[in-house]
DNA sequence: AACACACATGTAAACGCTTACAAAACATTC
DNA sequence: GAATGTTTTGTAAGCGTTTACATGTGTGTT
């Protein structure tokens, strides 16, 4: 690899010159440029960035923590590039799998590369590891999860809001008696979006019934098995909230396997609006989670905070939306 | 930040003593391997990687080029991710939004950041800019694509047989009349996806219709298009194959809303069996494109070649197969 | 012609590690 | 107890940049 010391002598300069000219910074005088410049070309250079980054301090990338690379973190992540991309940085993403280990060794191989800072959606790590990362003064943003101690550093969904508009969606049609198919209770966006669900209830002056709810675990079989639950318990309903849009999936399917029609028969209201929502049948009424916006305000946070130390207030919790599409109607058809 | 310096003092050995506890290499005295580890640990000390990448002049990085973050790249990137991980190996991430340029300068960026190899998923890059990074000795592995000047970097998916498999399940059930909806006849995979088709016809014997063919894009809406288009112009058909599953998913939509029952009146083909494939009324009939087994085989590649300088045999173009569900039957219901 | 001042360039120390080589410490053998 | 070998540790020179500071060069003013 040619390195700076290489050009500086073909363009018969000192290689404080060409660093110079590399980061077009001070002053160069035109000529010199274009002498360095030439060099440059002549021989291939491409400047080390490791080695501008042990001497400037600096490595312009930002740490990414997801659970996963595939999903909707995906589409996270493309917010974050979007915005990163135009200011130069980029990304080392690494995967925390959901489990604690592996996401603490993420969050210290990305502190080890030295990111001037990181964007953690993380599954299993303690507030406390958090809090005391926060106190070693590294930039970093909370993504999906709030912590009191550190909520300058949150970014998060409103998800009972969230669950109260997909409810509420089904009120509007006039449908009154309602199951919900829930997350996994154990998780706090599952408990926030059945809150939701419960307060629109609530609103409506409909009693909550305790019967109607089943607990699944975000996965497509978890829809399936509430239904025929509900089902076989001799549950009345005309409409079903699904805590996420897999459950919703396999909450029409289980419907249409026992006779009953999507929407005329039972109306179905998802939550997440993931890319495939859009293509089952009926073609799903979901709450939009705007992931893309998440990975962009991040970015901007990270951009504010770390780089330009501004301290600009963001929105630091986003609101969902409902986005109707096939899946529910009327009550009565 | 804590540096090697620091714990050499609080530890009383040298800095070369710590660097060995690091490396846990060569030979270091239980005793003070105990001492230096203390230091280490009271101090909160974490290796400057930066550092240790300049000084040994390896990243243990492979970067990745690929179009987007989202989408089935992902499911490639942590089949890559989960072998490299086993190797203590990172993944730079960066992408090329399907231009030349952008995908250019992520590879310029990669290679100055000295990643030790490259995986790339490129789209709009030459051959002979890829033949001359070979040339440069930058081992990388070309995914999803091959050039003949660099085939052994190159690992792929043989489209042609998928085609052939798909229209030989139509053909299979009885299916005579078959329509093709392929996708942009100037991309070599739907090329190649339509040469099989052709080869399925040959081989059962059936002639070739050139107006059953309909060239979409591969998007949704040049299903639509490709149904309508056929329909409109009075063609007969029992089956449809499709270049890719998002074309698949339009067509279904569009016959459904023609009165045609899917897979009663017509069968339909997908290719690539994409996540939501699954979640399709009726639950698709695909060639799964097995994305994850390129990208370990890829990032097995490199393990190979960057790391242990073996050049055991890989396979370099992987088959694609059928995945049976429910939109594909017997021809005549 | 002397001076001040801006602008352009060079010198060399740092950044935090690794590693070849040298030195020291210890163990073994005769 | 000297000679030898082995293991452990230290010394110091890199790795390829950036950047504070010093030096040089040119212009305008008097």
């Amino acid at each position: 690899m040619v390195t700076i010391k290489q050009v500086s002598e073909l363009a018969k300069v000192s290689s404080a010159t060409v660093s110079r000219v590399i980061n077009n910074a001070d002053s160069v005088k035109l000529e010199t440029r274009k002498l360095v410049e030439a060099a440059m070309k002549e021989l291939g250079y491409r400047p080390n960035s490791i080695a501008q980054s042990l001497a400037s301090n600096k490595t312009n990338t930002v740490g990414y923590v997801v659970p996963q690379l595939y999903g909707s973190f995906g589409i996270m992540m493309s917010g974050s590039e979007e915005v990163l991309r135009r200011a130069n940085k980029h990304m080392f993403i690494m995967t925390g799998h959901s489990n604690e280990k592996d996401e603490k060794s993420a969050i210290e191989a990305l502190l080890m590369r030295r990111c001037d800072a990181l964007i953690l959606h993380l599954e299993s790590t303690s507030d406390e590891y958090l809090i005391e990362l926060a106190k070693q003064k590294v930039p970093f943003v909370l993504v999906n999860r709030v912590i009191e101690a550190i909520e300058d550093n949150c970014i998060s969904l409103d998800n009972h809001f969230g669950g109260y508009l997909a409810s509420k969606a089904l009120i509007d049609k006039g449908h009154r008696d309602i199951a919900y198919i829930a997350g996994s209770l154990w998780k706090s966006d599952a408990i926030e979006r059945l809150q939701g669900h419960k307060e629109a209830l609530a609103e409506a002056n409909i009693a909550y019934d305790e019967s109607l709810i089943y607990e699944g675990d975000f996965q497509v079989h978890s829809g399936v098995e509430g239904i025929e639950t509900l089902l076989n318990a001799g549950k009345k309903f005309s409409a079903v909230a699904c805590g996420n849009d897999e459950m919703a999936s396999g909450a029409i399917g289980a419907l249409r396997d026992a006779g009953l029609k999507v929407p005329e028969s039972v109306s179905v209201v998802g939550f997440d609006d993931v890319e495939f929502s859009n293509y089952l049948t009926p073609r799903l009424t979901t709450i939009r989670y705007p992931m893309k916006e998440i990975g962009q305000m991040a970015a901007r946070w990270i951009l504010n905070r770390a780089y330009e130390n501004s301290s600009m207030q963001l929105q630091h919790v986003l609101s969902p939306h409902l986005i109707e599409r096939e899946s529910v109607c009327d009550a009565g058809g």
